[in-house]
DNA sequence: TTGATTTAGTGGTATATGCCACTTTTGTGA
DNA sequence: TCACAAAAGTGGCATATACCACTAAATCAA
């Protein structure tokens, strides 16, 4: 090797998956800005809005996000009336999330700048890089690193 | 091109971003574990170790990271004896930052959790595979998404 | 030398996310 | 039916990360 690397980050799966997130947040964040939303939360109105009223758990599990996680981005939303919950009236533990109409046309609104961003993105990595990006971290994403924990005895 | 939304998530490059950086973190997170260190710190403690006493802004903008979220990043490392600051006496408005002995002891530490992890993930996903997708996330952090105040239309 | 500007960090505030303990509902088996 | 286990969320606490306003130090300009 002619160069050596200025440092071994770029050996580490995790943090180069990191390091590219924060860089591309910081985009995305910054072309949806003017909504006075986040990146996140265009994502997350969106993923309600798709969704069928679904049911916390459900956003969760799609998102692979931990639920209390998601209890806790969703407050703000809800505090700014975009989105609100209610009890699954068959099964009382679950809690069922929807968009408030003024939610839809702030959702409507980011969705806008996020084509935006979106289409400056893609035009800058190449559509099928991108594409291919995509489909690479779907796949990961569904990957199964179930292991027998490091040392334990048992 | 416009029929129905798959799964409409799978087509935001920066939430397929974060859905796998979620899933790919709670893994090495979860490796590290017996060590006390989140897999970010392991990645803050290394990157200090191999930079030469690197200063704040140095290591925030290899890492793509704010400046002061690296600030905040860093408390609890010094917190906990792992890390040490000083100014840089050439130039005060400098803070360099160091392990401690004690954080050479950690990093050793989790290094080797860090190296069951990285292996592991990389017999999932296949080696070919893994050192791709770090080379396309290495790019696009490269890249410039410089972006024209939105003007022209689209 | 002095005042304006730039550079490097700090602190505050807010969102993003995870884990754990705890509560409420359900579902189950004796 | 009743005690217990499982499921779904909540709240608290801690870290991750960003932006902004502000301070301190170094630079530049006149």
């Amino acid at each position: 090797m002619s160069k050596e690397a200025p440092s071994g980050l770029t050996l580490c799966n995790n943090a180069m998956l990191r390091r590219a997130t924060r860089k591309i947040g910081q985009y995305y964040d910054d072309v949806l800005a003017p909504s006075g939303l986040k990146a996140t939360q265009q994502g997350l109105l969106y993923q309600i809005h798709v969704g069928n009223e679904p049911a916390m758990g459900a956003i969760a599990a799609s998102l692979i996000m931990d639920l209390s996680a998601l209890g806790h981005t969703l407050k703000p939303l809800i505090r700014d009336g975009y989105v609100e919950t209610f009890a699954d009236p068959a099964d009382r533990r679950v809690k069922r999330v929807r968009l408030t109409p003024q939610g839809l046309v702030k959702l409507d609104e980011v969705m806008k700048l996020w084509h935006v961003a979106q289409q400056r993105f893609e035009a800058v990595v190449g559509k099928d890089q991108a594409a291919n990006l995509r489909a690479v971290l779907d796949d990961i994403s569904a990957l199964d690193f179930d292991m027998p924990p490091a040392a334990s005895s048992e």
